[in-house]
DNA sequence: TGATATTTGTTCGTATAACGCACATACCGA
DNA sequence: TCGGTATGTGCGTTATACGAACAAATATCA
């Protein structure tokens, strides 16, 4: 792509719309000039013009995103069939089991959820579409990087900041190949408590009528309830069969 | 504000994002253009921005959102803590009731759902953070509307294009009017099927400790299990009980 | 089928608008 | 009162949007 072909623009305001988040809901100028190196009168522009546009609001000193912002976020899942799709079968699957079922993608380092039917617990893990995990230590995530080819896989675990989220993460990136190794083999992932204490998954990979892995669903457990031993004989099947089921549906 | 504190590049590229959605998932630039009404040069030069920055993909004729587009309404959904405050409610909320239980904010003329906990049904409703309906014929909408002075909930009104989606619809703008004193007095809005036949809904609205409405939540049920003349009488004191205790809570 | 419209994608020169620096002003806590 | 920090503004430089023109693909019709 020539250089002509970028509007700045617009990527400087993307950026700033990003600073928001992970509590963070209100950014003086200066503030968000700092989160995204920018320089301060082009953030005020930006916040500016998202304020006059009603992305924002602006009391003079703080500026705050509006709910308007989610039609951005929503033009995605309302344009992508797959959420959509895909949401029925995990309130069935989450019926099923008592537990709770999700769907994701992969982008970038992450898995991005785009739907979710949680179980009403006192414990509720606190996920919705677009919240997001690092993959490397994630159910979900595990199987769509066994999904990739070898080279892929690994250039997205080089690029990942693999931490120890609790005693149990894996973090060396050879052990992680060969557990995509093994998920390759067997067809699911499990996590036994990597990416908090307490939390056990299980996830396969949704694939399309053409053999496309396009997501990945996951029953997520409380430890207490389930041991991570116990996740495959008790989740594998109903997985898998929504897995048959997904592929037949989904073009 | 000045005209030159205004970043047309930005607001013309939020544009073509919210050109996707509503079953769009892959436009051309030409009808990007068609949609947003800008000049095809200036479109492509946004798609191909958001294409460089991982947004969006491209296949040389097609372009379409990627997960990452998420990031920015989730940047939202995590900076406010409303939804995350609100979601334990709802769950307990739709497991009391056996049914699924929503919270919105309300957006111009729209009600936006910021948390949802649904129930596992066979017929399951499509909405989930980020989805948006009329304000003017969801219950909700109702009780958001009734928050505000008279002359601002007019004038929604009034920009509203108040159609009858069922023969039940009150779409008369003096009717809905009345309609919005009377939710003022009871401090609840029931929907018998004006959005959809077969669906009922009563909401309360939710006060922060200040007494400020903040959002609104809402119980939905098939009319078919639970006539709208039940509603009040079966979800009333469940939904009261529960804005009394977000209120203690609600900064 | 071949020829002709019509639509779509791309390139280019130029008027114009955004950028970022520097300075001025306002605000806040010590 | 005085630093330190944050916000607002003017201006020269630089980059973008515009519109037209062209090329390529697609549709229309004889």
């Amino acid at each position: 792509m020539r250089e002509s072909d970028f509007v700045n623009g617009f990527a400087r305001g993307l950026k700033v719309i990003e600073a928001f988040g992970e509590m963070r809901p209100k950014l003086t100028i200066a503030e968000a000039a700092k989160l995204t190196e920018l320089d301060r009168a082009t953030v005020r522009r930006c916040l500016l013009t998202l304020a006059d546009l009603g992305y924002a609001d602006y009391d003079g000193k703080f500026f705050a995103l509006t709910p308007k912002v989610l039609r951005l976020g929503h033009a995605y899942l309302s344009a992508t069939p797959l959420p959509l799709m895909i949401q029925p079968y995990l309130d069935q699957l989450s019926e099923k089991s008592g537990q709770s079922a999700s769907a994701s993608v992969l982008d970038g380092t992450e898995v991005v959820y785009i739907a979710r039917a949680s179980q009403k617990r006192v414990m509720s893990i606190n996920l919705s579409p677009g919240s997001r995990l690092p993959a490397y230590c994630a159910s979900m995530g595990r199987v769509l990087l066994a999904a990739l080819a070898e080279t892929d896989a690994r250039r997205i675990l080089d690029r990942s900041e693999l931490k120890a989220n609790t005693p149990l993460t894996k973090t060396d990136p050879d052990v992680l190949m060969d557990e995509l190794r093994r998920i390759r083999t067997d067809g699911c992932a499990v996590i036994d408590q990597e990416l908090e204490l307490g939390l056990c998954s299980i996830a396969v990979p949704i694939e399309n009528d053409r053999g496309r892995v396009v997501a990945a669903i996951n029953i997520g457990a409380p430890a207490a309830h389930v041991p991570a031993a116990e996740m495959i004989g008790r989740y594998l099947s109903l997985l898998k069969e929504t897995q048959r089921a997904l592929r037949l549906v989904l073009r």
